[in-house]
DNA sequence: GAATCGATGTCAGTTGCTGTCATCACTATA
DNA sequence: TATAGTGATGACAGCAACTGACATCGATTC
């Protein structure tokens, strides 16, 4: 993180990762498959948060609100990290490599919804458009948090689009 | 496509694919950004196609309509072109690299239909939003549609999937 | 105290990709 | 017709991401 933001990612090679962190390039491979992968360390933790958080809602709830709950789950975790998200952010939106990789765990994040979704009985394509559509919401009220000025609740922020995608599905 | 098929993607060098082109592998370069861009040569295409449906849609149009309708437009081109899809599909499918690309591709489309959306009046988030749900849309139709063993029109799978997204957003 | 095992170092090699310069076909214009 | 300019290609050379294979070392186990 220090060496992407000092000198950017691109410019950032593997051998000085390792020296920085007193290890070996091989060795960096052997816990990162990428170089990418730095960057998204603790996906793997939200990714679970997310599919408990839809496996445990209750069973009245629709698909979409079992999704909504994760968001909003979601949404707490990170609230307390904002500082962080923000600078992390901030590296990948300067490369697009970064931003491929991005698309790709929300991608998984959508899948992992997705079965989560079957898990409930829901059926396809209601599944999997649910878990994109949430995914959408969640990726646009991630960057409109990061970006503003004001403090807003990324809570806050999460229900507003659902609203806003409600509103705009909505109409014939 | 010849070689990704043989071998697959990974086996696949650049050298290989410029010696059966009758080229070198600087030239590849030149034409290429990326190994992997070869197989999303026409995604400026339909990127444009998109971009001026939503445009040239009509006024009264809601947000949601005019996405709709450049998603039906796509489906008139990649109707008449199913086999070649099918075939890019399966080898997409069997490698990782290149469906991250294809997601780069979907958010690069995601991108172009909210700026279109701007250009007709609508504001944000509500643009941006309506612009992933129809790409959302148009990649699990798009799937459904490459899958399915009987011939049913692409444009029919996208109204039903449309629909579907409709009714799953709709409740409370 | 020896065997086992997981994590790390070492080294060599492949391949994607880039910068640089030369070459060459083609075109416009004097 | 000669000449200069232009765009596409070839020919190197080189860097950096990644991989496979083998050696080493430390901790654990029996």
């Amino acid at each position: 993180m220090e060496l992407y933001t000092e000198r950017g990612f691109e410019q950032t090679t593997v051998a000085e990762i390792a020296a920085r962190a007193g290890l070996t390039e091989r060795t960096f491979f052997r816990h990162f498959t990428d170089k990418r992968e730095v960057l998204f360390w603790g996906a793997g933790a939200l990714q679970e948060l997310f599919v408990s958080t839809v496996t445990s809602a209750p069973e009245s709830a629709s698909p979409m609100n079992a999704i909504a709950a994760a968001l909003d789950a979601a949404a707490v975790v990170l609230q307390a990290r904002r500082d962080s998200a923000r600078r992390r952010q901030k590296i990948i939106a300067a490369n697009p490599d970064l931003q491929e990789r991005e698309l790709n765990k929300l991608a998984s994040l959508a899948a992992a919804l997705t079965d989560s979704l079957h898990g409930r009985g829901v059926g396809d394509p209601a599944a999997s458009l649910t878990a994109w559509a949430g995914i959408a919401v969640f990726k646009i009220a991630f960057e409109a948090w990061i970006e503003q000025t004001n403090e807003d609740d990324f809570s806050q922020v999460i229900r507003a689009s659902l609203n806003e995608l409600k509103a705009v599905t909505g109409g014939s």
